[in-house]
DNA sequence: TTCGCCATGTAACTAGTTACATGATTCC
DNA sequence: GGAATCATGTAACTAGTTACATGGCGAA
């Protein structure tokens, strides 16, 4: 019988990201930090140095394993498995109901507060915001018409999240800029 | 001339969220902690615990003030004022351009890797997702009714955004239910 | 020759969390 | 008698950030 090392609590967001990334091929952080980028980005983007903090903690906890990979001409690679108690650990994090989150917006945050500013700061702000949320759509729909039917269903689902959440933002945003005379 | 003083740095959210409370009339912690449940709760919200901890700083940074209340029959308070530095430095955090941010949102991650959960996780994930939303929209439009047209403009405008944001994730919701046959 | 990519990490810090402690008072 | 309200805070922890360090290689 092994020794292998356990936990008793959860994982955490960012380790269950990692674990999902890790669950469709062995990677190395390098790569998972593009993985990430082009695959959860949008709405789950830890910083590169977080990466590389909590690969080593997977592989402590028994989630993942680690080995080298010499390469001559570049540096290199740690590449990352998951293990079977990885895919548990991830599985238990997936199924688990999440708490009411009540999302923080920093956003909503200056634009309650707007008329303690200068005029044109709450329709400034307005502004940026619509002009995420219409890059967003317009690259989600790339994705979306690039995809077609055939593809993940699930990262289906997060794309049209995302293009609807943009379209509503899109048209509050015009709405309240008409609203503010501008 | 008074040494007051002054921080270099900018103030953080939390900060702001309290100091634009505060704006408004003197506050205690206690009390601003309801203050924030019941105006800016909704998009932001600190625990009691950082709350207490922020308003010292508010004091020592010079951009607050604060004075006991001794109250017999009850616990004494701490009532905070906010200050010219204060309002000064709201304004700014206040005009200064966000950096675009890409939220973060557990429950996105939860249906990308749907999958690899069970078959009926990424369904009720959805379901009490679209709970919080009908919540949050009925909370929000009671609040529309209550208010009518007096009232503040900006206030107004995160109250639309909210159920915009409601009526966008339900829609999605429904249709997400739909296609996972259930 | 300079810039960006490859690749991994450390150090220092910040913002935030949960859980706990205290103790009188008022409402049911 | 018991729970909720009033009121302030501490302690221990967690998740995350930015900025820095290293160094060779290939492309413009």
């Amino acid at each position: 019988m092994q020794t292998s090392p356990t936990r008793t609590t959860q994982v955490t967001s960012t380790e269950a990201a990692l674990l999902g990334l890790l669950s469709r091929e062995p990677t190395s952080g390098y790569d998972l930090e593009k993985a990430v980028r082009a695959s959860v980005g949008y709405f789950w983007s830890p910083a590169r140095s977080q990466i590389y903090a909590v690969l080593p903690r997977l592989v402590d906890a028994g989630l993942a394993t680690r080995w080298s990979i010499t390469q001559r001409d570049r540096p290199n690679k740690h590449v990352y498995r998951i293990t079977a108690a990885g895919r548990r650990a991830l599985k238990t994090w997936l199924e688990a109901p999440e708490a009411d989150a009540g999302g923080r917006d920093e956003f909503l945050l200056k634009v309650f507060f707007g008329g303690l500013a200068g005029p044109d700061a709450v329709v400034s702000h307005i502004r940026a915001r619509r002009g995420e949320a219409e890059r967003l759509q317009t690259e989600l729909e790339e994705i979306d018409a690039r995809v077609g039917e055939g593809g993940d269903v699930q990262a289906a689902l997060t794309r049209s999240y995302g293009i609807a959440w943009a379209k509503a933002v899109i048209g509050w945003a015009k709405t309240a800029e008409r609203e503010l005379g501008s």
